[in-house]
DNA sequence: GATCGTTGTTTTAAGCATAAAATAACTTCA
DNA sequence: TGAAGTTATTTTATGCTTAAAACAACGATC
């Protein structure tokens, strides 16, 4: 039963990003098989995290920014890490705080100010998640050799680079 | 570029990219990087989709889809071709259609099969679209030569495989 | 010390996305 | 034929996400 559901939900994926002209546009090329790859593997976590913890990714990832951090996020803080707008957060930290993964208190000194905290229960919880991530994503790339990856992930430093400064004026422009 | 690659690989104890230790989980950090940069530049593409064309990004590929195949497509192959689940094909299609940009009609040969083919007025938008899209996402990447653009090309064609690959028989393992 | 602009957060309305169950049409095979 | 299984799509329930507006507390200035 479940196999019939997952195999005729789950995506496959063939090569439909060659659609383009082969001539130029590299760019759009580079960013097709980038969201390719980003799609793929971001499909690989999200499907362990609910299969092994009943979670999702954002969630995961909102205790991954407090664990990182080590001490209390306020929320626009952890809007500006997870890089989603300000309301979703509030929803987000609802149900994890509902569920006792984290705390919200007002901030003493700005009462504007709401800190999260990670509580003990959502920490312990983390840890087990992220050794499965861990394991998880470094299978997905076991097909890539050392000096490939060193070499992807400076490549995409340059990217992110490159698209940081161009945005940093982009609403100035027209 | 390869000197870049060298200094970025120097492990560095400030590295906490998802709470594990600093010493390995480079694909981890290669998978941060790589959301990172894939939801930056799909920022700016869902902003100008936006801000020019009152549309979304869903709607974009759809019609870009379309446009690519050149020709009607099922249901089914959108959702794959998307890497999208089936439900979310409907709801998307349906608001294409109310906007006249898509037609669905059953396929004559299998009546369970919608098929869904590019209207004049969304192939018309579409191409006007995609010209604002390459261009900004040409401008996003203004900051590579094309020499690390190509290198990127190939080396996430590299991660594609090795993804791919990886998942093909993830499902059986347990 | 009231008003003005700013900043931090929530609310609202709409849309996107998933997983799982349901529906419907097709195929097979006895 | 007709029951059993498969495939294509939709429905359901829930959650994520955005943009924009609303709300609330802060800081500065007059």
């Amino acid at each position: 039963m479940e196999d019939v559901t997952r195999r005729a939900d789950t995506p496959r994926t063939d090569d439909f990003e060659t659609g383009l002209g082969a001539g130029d546009g590299l760019e759009l090329r580079v960013w097709l098989r980038l969201l390719t790859c980003s799609t793929l593997i971001e499909h690989g976590v999200r499907h362990g995290l609910h299969r092994s913890f009943e979670t999702t990714l954002p969630r995961f990832d909102v205790l991954a920014q407090l664990q990182r951090a080590g001490k209390p996020l306020s929320m626009g803080e952890l809007s500006r890490r997870l890089m989603v707008t300000n309301g979703n957060i509030t929803g987000l930290v609802d149900r994890l705080k509902n569920e006792g993964l984290v705390d919200r208190r007002r901030s003493d000194g700005d009462r504007r100010v709401q800190m999260v905290s990670l509580e003990p229960a959502g920490a312990e919880l983390f840890e087990r998640m992220a050794a499965d991530n861990r394991r998880w994503v470094t299978e997905m790339m076991a097909g890539l050799s050392r000096e490939e990856k060193e070499s992807l992930f400076a490549l995409l430093g340059r990217l992110k680079s490159a698209v940081l400064d161009a945005g940093a004026d982009d609403g100035e422009t027209g």
